[in-house]
DNA sequence: TTACTTAATGACACCGGTTACCATATAAGC
DNA sequence: GCTTATATGGTAACCGGTGTCATTAAGTAA
């Protein structure tokens, strides 16, 4: 535990008269010459926050030399790093992000971008991008977002541009918009997309790392359900076709029906946008008709409590005259009588996989890592009535 | 628009040899013995970030004076500031936070700290604090944490020091902790919490604004509400007793009914904590009983979802045998069915009343803003069953 | 006219870290 | 034993703004 021999010259070692150190030799424990012992005691007094030159002068090495240990360089000697940080410890020294940035011209921000904050599927996910970034020195900074507005991309690239954002997540719809993805590859801003597979096996190569949910799996499983059921004439209301997530899971009930040589009934598609409205909208279209369906499956869940509230008011009992399907599992369809059946996708955990990797720059462009929707039977779904 | 007469020493001026400009008295138009003619125009091609530098040595004017048009300093002449705000204009020059920050040792980020990310208020808090914070170049950094947590207090403390916050914006029940209070207060970090007006008329004075809710008004009309359609046997499903919201909405549920000499049911209190898992084993309790209310109020919307779904598990119907009332106008209100009638709160526009006053710095301590609840009718209140 | 203010601006150090480059000291090669 | 590599640490400049104080020119009082 003895410190090594000095290695620096005694001459103009820049000390101001301030400084703590004793002259000479040294040694830890031996320059109780003034009554106050530790330098570093005396530092904890001052009670302001420490900074690299209190830790230097502490230590007695160059500010340099702190940098290095702090940034993990290997060209410090074992002993001169244990030294510095144990006296980092001691007086619980923190770099100041601020400075730290201005430095190397970044921010250590990250930038969670989106649209319709409303939707839970992005509660979720700013709650998981927390969990990613926890304990890792950066912080998530919400910049919700007009999509399609006029000067969105110009936005964008203030955003990004003047913060100097250490990485950004992009979540859906806006995940999809290329010109965004170009707009941060130009600003050479680390990057990653949360979004859905769509129906096409081989969509085109895209920059930055992809966090790719598999709609289609649940959704499967959701239209082999309904026909096990029984149902034979099964409605769609579909979700807004500027979001992946509706082909995809538009193509997996689609597969689901199709595994038993079944389809959606022609006449009984209608479009919505993903909001309750639309959804009660289009269930009302369908539910109004004299052959109406069995069951309805929706694009999210959102929709199907619209188709809820028509059935409610058309006095159809769910299951027993209607069968219902979501998507999402948000936690309206726990709470909706009875209980939704619907498909859950791990959308807390896409997300904190998004910003550990997005901290932990394995982001190979290109790449991606890939969660699966699962299917999740309750209430709502029950055998074709006679 | 001719330029003052140069009042600048010609003399030791710290000219660079990059530097743009012409020798002796100018003149702005007559200097185009260079082909290339503004410089302006040459800088703008090199397609990189404007610094205060860029604008200085354009302008001709020292950084210092840049810096002291940007920050609004009155002591620049007006044609200075003129030639200097037409530059910045021009070559879109814009601050860089960091640099700024860490000269004013703070960072131009507002914190929003915040428990249960999960409620809907949040949500609404969130985009009502960017609301208010949008264009003022500050950015939102959430924070949820864990209050009552083992050392929330340190994590706090870490959060706002290191990160220099310029403020601090503090949502219920965070906003009770005293401790935080003092703390922030300590780290002279300007903050505003949001709160809901107890049921004490004089709570003890506090620092820092707050943003007042009043729950009491809506709860009151709810429950002179349910007198009205005729309910005397009215059971309640408290909130959880951390937030003061749960004792500013009984005091308003008890008051609405006590103008008309009614009560609670004195055996038809529980307990619950806001959610909906709570909700439901609350109104389990209160509807097995053999003398069943005809009416339930219920702190939250959440709560009273949990209410519905034993209403209908028990096959009461709403609101012909159970009138239900919540609190919050959350989305689930009316995609409950039938719709919930409950008590709606500006939440967003209390939030970015927040983050203005806020960054307004017009946040005299002490000083609150009130914002009114009010009762939304819905279909799940109706007159009491013969 | 001289001296004293005041307004406007500039020079320079500083915020708290970093990189670039140079200077040692020790280890290795002949 | 002396020169050359290598590890380690120091110095200065810089990131892009700000504060402090000095300086200049113009205005006013004596």
């Amino acid at each position: 535990m003895t410190r090594p021999s000095q290695p620096r010259t005694p001459v103009t070692t820049g000390r101001e008269p301030g400084d703590l150190m004793t002259d000479h030799v040294s040694g830890d424990r031996m320059n109780g010459d003034r009554m106050s012992g530790d330098p570093v005691e005396e530092f904890m007094k001052r009670r302001k926050k420490a900074t690299i030159n209190d830790v230097a002068s502490l230590a007695q090495v160059s500010k340099k030399t702190v940098s290095r240990v702090i940034n993990n360089s290997p060209s410090v000697r074992g002993e001169t790093r244990d030294l510095v940080n144990d006296i980092i410890a001691r007086i619980g020294f923190r770099p100041d992000p601020q400075a730290r940035g201005l430095a190397f011209r970044k921010s250590f921000l990250i930038g969670l971008i989106y649209d319709n904050p409303n939707a839970q599927y992005i509660v979720n996910m700013q709650m998981g991008a927390l969990d990613g970034l926890r304990g890792s020195g950066n912080e998530l900074v919400v910049h919700p977002c007009d999509w399609k507005g006029e000067d969105f991309l110009d936005e964008i690239r203030d955003f990004v541009e003047l913060q100097r954002l250490s990485g950004v997540i992009i979540l859906p719809p806006v995940a999809e918009d290329r010109n965004l993805l170009a707009l941060l590859d130009e600003l050479d801003v680390p990057f990653i997309r949360v979004t859905a597979r769509s129906g096409d096996v081989n969509d085109p190569p895209i920059a930055g790392l992809q966090i790719v949910s598999v709609d289609r799996v649940g959704c499967e499983q959701a239209g082999e359900h309904l026909v096990e059921l029984g149902h034979r004439r099964i409605a769609f209301i579909a979700g807004n076709s500027l979001y992946p997530s509706a082909h995809a899971r538009r193509a997996g009930f689609e597969q689901g029906l199709a595994k038993h040589g079944l389809g959606f009934a022609p006449d009984l598609i209608e479009q919505g946008d993903y909001s309750f409205d639309s959804g009660f909208v289009a269930a009302s279209k369908i539910l109004s008709r004299v052959d109406r369906p069995t069951a309805i499956i929706c694009c999210n869940d959102d929709m199907a409590a619209g188709a809820y509230k028509v059935a409610y008011e058309l006095g159809l009992r769910v299951p027993d005259d209607l069968t219902i399907v979501g998507f999402d599992d948000a936690p309206i369809a726990a709470r909706l009588n009875p209980a939704l059946t619907t498909v859950r996708l791990p959308t807390r955990d896409m997300a904190r996989t998004a910003s550990e990797k997005l901290i932990g720059s394995d982001a190979k462009p290109g790449a991606s890592v890939v969660f699966d929707s699962v299917l999740i039977v309750r209430g709502s779904s029950g055998p074709v009535p006679k």
